[in-house]
DNA sequence: AGGCAGGTCGGTA
DNA sequence: TACCGACCTGCC
């Protein structure tokens, strides 16, 4: 199913650092292409020009409740256009930026991959992230799945996830009988849900403004790592009340662009 | 060889 | 409340 989109890019998208379930495939032309995976689903993406098409993992069409899926998923509800507009971005900024998207992730997907992120790196990241999806046909772990995998002892090893395995397997155990209060109550507001994530072991304030950002649809939601602060040190930063986390994954893309002249 | 990478925790002032 | 060092691991 091909999809006409403005103010997207799938390359973009891919780099920005939010989302680690996407896997880019060998395609012989420049349109890139890539299997994506969230929650229960996959797709194929690839874009050319302003088209995006989304096949099945197969190279099917998608039904219709499958790409309503997917079009939420890109994020294609939303109006960049009029969000772009409204939001205080210099020249420069935008241009780092052009095309990205914040993706409307699984909670649980997103939970698992920023809890591995801490005090690491996006190669690093990237390669336990896989290595978990490996195991589970292609897609992460459920809660009770993953838990079963990390009571393997010689499987949790290899994951070399150091220090935060314990974090990860708390996680599982709780995410057996729990989940976020906003899955039931869409007017859960972003403080209630950041407290009650940061109860959680290994997840402070900056993951759990991830999980509301990209997992939780909270667009308010501001997650500060060290290029978000080294830009707050450096700039005066108004995060927008409603938007201020699209601002952020902006001002992020823009830092890692133009980092080497601070 | 030491420092750092999309943090968090527990201990201090 | 605010700051500090430790922490698994891999790569420069």
């Amino acid at each position: 199913m091909r999809i006409e989109t403005s103010d997207f890019s799938l390359p973009a998208i891919a780099s920005s650092g939010q989302v680690f379930t996407w896997q880019e495939l060998p395609s012989g032309r420049a349109d890139a292409r890539f299997l994506i995976a969230s929650s229960r689903h996959r797709c194929i993406a690839s874009q050319k020009g302003t088209t995006l098409t989304i096949l099945t993992p197969s190279g099917s069409q998608p039904s219709a409740s499958v790409l309503a899926y997917w079009h939420h998923y890109f994020a294609l509800d939303q109006d960049y256009g009029a969000i772009l507009s409204r939001l205080p971005l210099t020249q420069d900024q935008r241009q780092c930026s052009a095309g990205i998207r914040v993706l409307a992730q699984d909670w649980w997907d997103v939970s698992v991959s920023f809890m591995i992120s801490q005090n690491s790196n996006i190669p690093r990241i990237q390669h336990a992230v896989t290595s978990l999806m490996e195991s589970a046909h292609g897609l992460m772990p459920r809660p009770k799945q993953l838990k079963a995998l990390l009571d393997d002892e010689e499987y949790a090893q290899a994951l070399k996830l150091g220090y935060r395995l314990p974090y990860l397997r708390a996680l599982a155990k709780t995410a057996c009988h729990w989940q976020p209060r906003r899955l039931q109550d869409p007017a859960m507001p972003l403080a209630d849900e950041m407290a009650e994530l940061e109860e959680i072991p290994g997840i402070g304030p900056k993951v759990a403004s991830c999980i509301c950002l990209y997992g939780l649809g909270y667009l308010e939601a501001v997650p500060r790592d060290t290029w978000i602060k080294r830009a707050e040190r450096a700039y005066t930063v108004e995060w927008d009340p409603v938007y201020g986390g699209i601002q952020q994954q902006y001002i992020f893309a823009w830092m890692r662009e133009t980092a080497s002249e601070l």
